[in-house]
DNA sequence: CTTATACCCATTGACGCCCATAATATCCCA
DNA sequence: TGGGATATTATGGGCGTCAATGGGTATAAG
């Protein structure tokens, strides 16, 4: 399983076009790289972004909750119906939607942070400042990316 | 998986490119020897350099946590946006990003130092006083080798 | 008809991939 | 044990490919 790694940012043309970087494209499933989902993040003037299948996957999840909770309705809501499926050119460029545009202060440079299983687009100085708080938090909490990551976590090597 | 140990300096040539040292790429994973994961190091003005394989295990723990929670998203970000995918060649060189070159005042010369499960990249002369400083507090503390070795002689790994 | 977007091809610079060489280390066998 | 063959390392450089970007035209939609 491929993971969202890395920053990096792309113009915006003129006709709005801007490519997911290469190495995000790679990280989508083999057999569906010519889509992606984006959303409005809950928390931040930022965009989300995933493969579909990573859709698919939420949608089970909250099925397994109890089917008249709140929180089943509340994720229900907030996550479908303001799911945005996106097609990607040959290029591997796409539009951004207007409200997502505004939503996340994008004019004509579009900074993608990688998240793991998912990415987020920032306007450049929005991914700047996002990054700083989260790294300030690490080094608050007396953790570095050093000594996380060299933990001994795995048997298979 | 083996460690990294040991110092060396290589030369980074016209087109940018350094090798790592054939004992560091021996010390990564058999079967993926061709990628290595660089990133700022959060305490000093050098580069840290792991295996990919970290990472993924790092995201398997990571995805444990709550998915909507805002550990998994200060992590996520503090880690997956800040890491840098790094491809090996045929000859076991990699280019090191600009900012990462910056960050740690490298330019022509890189000196690689063994850090056990993870490596750090310096400029030869801030790899020079690292290597004092802490030889020094070592003895300052009067904290052995040997004594830290002693206490750790019953767990076997 | 006007506007937007899907599809196609072109350009440029950076990078991956390949082959070459010199210096050093390792091995093998007489 | 010596000495030549072989392997491996760090390094240099040529060249094709691909990424990001620009733009033209067909197609669809309103």
């Amino acid at each position: 399983m491929d993971l969202f790694l890395s920053k990096f940012s792309n113009n915006i043309d003129k006709k709005g076009r801007v490519t997911l970087p290469s190495l995000f494209r790679n990280a989508l499933p083999k057999n569906d790289r010519n889509e992606i989902i984006l959303f409005k993040s809950l928390k931040f003037s930022a965009i989300e972004g995933c493969s579909s299948q990573r859709i698919n996957n939420i949608a089970k999840k909250i099925n397994e909750l109890d089917i008249f909770s709140d929180d089943q309705e509340d994720f229900a809501t907030s996550i479908f119906s303001e799911v945005i499926p996106t097609k990607l050119d040959k290029e591997g460029r796409f539009l951004i939607p207007d409200n997502l545009k505004n939503h996340a202060n994008i004019l004509n440079e579009a900074t993608f942070i990688g998240q793991g299983h998912y990415f987020q687009i920032w306007n450049p100085k929005g991914a700047l400042e996002r990054q700083q708080k989260s790294r300030e938090r690490l080094v608050k909490e007396k953790r570095t990316l050093g000594s996380i990551l060299s933990k001994q976590e795995n048997k298979n090597d």
